[in-house]
RNA sequence: GGCCCUAUCGUCUAGUCUGGUCAGGACACCGCCCUUUCAAGGCGGCGACACGGGUUCGAAUCCCGUUGGGGCUACCA
């Protein structure tokens, strides 16, 4: 089959196609294409074997695949792990990996969102070798290549309407028929007439009327029998094209052999199998990720949390985190490493260990494995991040400040995620800190002297150097001195100077505060406990 | 309803193709250790082969059925 046969296009001619993809322009709009090369990349190819779970055959590269998402929603998880793969299997085996925004439904889609979609796979570091490229824009050749299918008889003009066609269609399943033997495609001169009459009609590709095999990277080989197979719509009665249309002609201008994609494809696969063969093209290779469930075991909804990448950033969620947790969801490289670098992942990845049983996204493993990378990161991975996150507490001034890189790097071990560490430094600057009363009563009851105490700590805590060491030893020789636990002096100190009664070493905390806020928020704390009113009887 | 996918601890999974190690790891949970607190870390515990039939000396693994979950069934993508 060659890559196209002779075409004989209604309207316009197109000038015969130099490449696979040359015809397939770039966005239009700037702004999508701006800052979009931070996400292309190019690697070199490289060969790898594959093994399919269920067959012997080899995967080898280098592959075409591509991420085709369409722009009426923010980037769900599911889809960011199904880029994932795509990139992965172009990582480890060479090939390119597309991006193409499926915006027909020009109803629900939205430029904005589209900003979005690019914005989050660039977050995540997802790179993309070609793209990304507007569905939209090819409007005219999906035309011409339907109108192809319906000069060589491969499809035809249906006259019904959408209802006519659903009223049989209920009436078929009712009675266990297939739909066209209800309703047979219209006659030849029936067709000749209507048109000539004007009637309104869409395009139908008809199906084969044979089993369709999917041979699937996941699944192993999924059979379609032959009475399944319903007639499909290619053009809307207004001319336009629809998704099943576009995705193949797209496929095969831009030369995809191998198309990964969420398992609510896989009945779509004969149709597109189908649709391949009758346009005179290869059929490329097909996997099919399952879905990612929510905790209620039900796709993965807003109603049961997050779902968008978006969503996860603006948690203060690392994009690295993320990016791992998505990938061992349906993947693991066949030990027991868990936290990987992306390097590692590439070094280990194979489409031959992908998973075919839906997973529940689990939140607490997420942020088990974001806290891995809060601890673990290098600063200068690290810091940059952390630092988006201050503007939003008030700390956009401070936020370059040597006081704030030590804040940061005594506060990450202890705080989940960037929104909970970029609170808790808040304490180093500001003014505001808010006593507890419960435990200030019970700090009371250990030593009756505490007010004492603090007062006397705090002149030693002035004249001493604000080293941990030094402001360590200052508060042992008092606690000795007064005969009390360091304890009865270290719990109390803490509460004065944050207001809560753990976070880091204590000596850490005081140093960092530094001379002047420690002396005043100690004063603060003294006057509050002295004016506590009594202890309430029972 | 029809067609298709899927099934190991509560969750993510290894093991299934090439039947035979107390079914391994991780999250969560519980306990202990470390420790001025909280984290992080270390050690330990709890906890699964959906069910029913086969085949076999032997089944998580192979076969059949049942049940559960999911997807598709549009002039949405």
């Amino acid at each position: 089959m060659g890559g196209g046969g002779s075409q004989r296009a209604l309207h316009r001619a197109r000038e015969p196609r130099p490449g696979p993809c040359a015809i397939v322009r770039p966005l239009a709009a700037s702004s999508v294409v701006d800052g979009f090369e931070d996400l292309t990349a190019t690697d070199p190819p490289r060969f790898a074997t594959h093994w399919s779970s269920t067959m012997t055959t080899t995967l080898s590269g280098p592959v075409r695949v591509r991420f085709a998402p369409s722009p009426t929603g923010n980037l769900h998880v599911g889809g960011a792990r199904t880029a994932i793969y795509n990139e992965l299997l172009v990582k480890s085996l060479g090939g390119a990996f597309i991006l193409r925004i499926e915006d027909t439904d020009r109803e629900r889609s939205d430029d904005a969102k589209t900003r979005q979609i690019i914005d989050a796979m660039h977050w995540l570091g997802i790179s993309v070798d070609e793209g990304p490229f507007l569905q939209s824009e090819r409007y005219a050749r999906h035309s011409e290549r339907a109108a192809e299918l319906l000069s060589k008889g491969l499809a035809y003009r249906d006259f019904r309407s959408s209802e006519a066609i659903e009223e049989v269609r209920k009436r078929a399943h009712a009675e266990g028929v297939t739909l066209k033997s209800l309703a047979p495609e219209p006659t030849a001169e029936e067709t000749e007439r209507r048109l000539a009459a004007g009637d309104p009609s869409v395009v139908r590709f008809r199906m084969p009327e044979e089993e369709i095999v999917v041979h699937d990277l996941v699944r192993g080989d999924v059979s379609f029998p032959a009475e399944v197979h319903e007639d499909l719509v290619i053009l809307r009665a207004d001319g336009s094209p629809t998704y099943h249309l576009s995705v193949v002609c797209d496929d095969i201008d831009m030369a995809v052999d191998l198309v990964l994609r969420g398992e609510d494809h896989l009945s779509n696969t004969p149709k597109h199998i189908a649709l391949f063969r009758a346009l005179g093209a290869t059929v490329p290779r097909f996997g099919h990720l399952p879905l990612i469930l929510g905790a209620d075991k039900k796709r993965l909804s807003k109603r049961t949390g997050a779902t968008s990448v978006e969503e996860f950033q603006s948690q203060g969620i690392l994009p690295q985190a993320l990016y791992n947790y998505l990938v061992l969801l349906g993947w693991s490289p066949g030990d027991d490493r868990e936290v990987m670098t992306k390097d590692e992942i590439v070094a280990a990845f194979t489409a031959a260990r992908l998973g075919g049983s839906a997973s529940v996204f689990d939140v607490d493993k997420l942020a088990w494995m974001n806290t891995q990378y809060m601890v673990n990161l290098s600063d200068d991975e690290f810091m940059p991040q952390a630092k988006t996150f201050l503007p939003a507490v008030g700390l956009a001034a401070e936020a370059n400040s040597e006081r704030m890189a030590r804040a940061l790097t005594l506060h990450r071990v202890r705080s989940a995620n960037l929104v909970e560490l970029a609170e808790q430094v808040g304490i180093y600057f500001s003014d505001e800190v808010e006593f507890d009363e419960t435990l200030s009563r019970k700090y009371l009851r250990k030593d009756e002297n505490l007010v004492s105490h603090l007062t006397e700590l705090s002149r030693r805590f002035a004249t001493s150097d604000f080293t941990v060491d030094a402001l360590d030893g200052v508060l042992r020789a008092l606690a000795e001195e007064v005969g009390v636990g360091a304890g009865a002096l270290i719990h109390p100190t803490r509460m004065a100077l944050s207001g809560s009664k753990s976070g880091p070493p204590l000596f850490d905390l005081v140093a960092l505060m530094g001379s002047e806020r420690t002396e005043a928020r100690m004063a603060q704390y003294g006057e509050y406990l002295a004016a506590l009113p009594p202890e309430a009887e029972g």
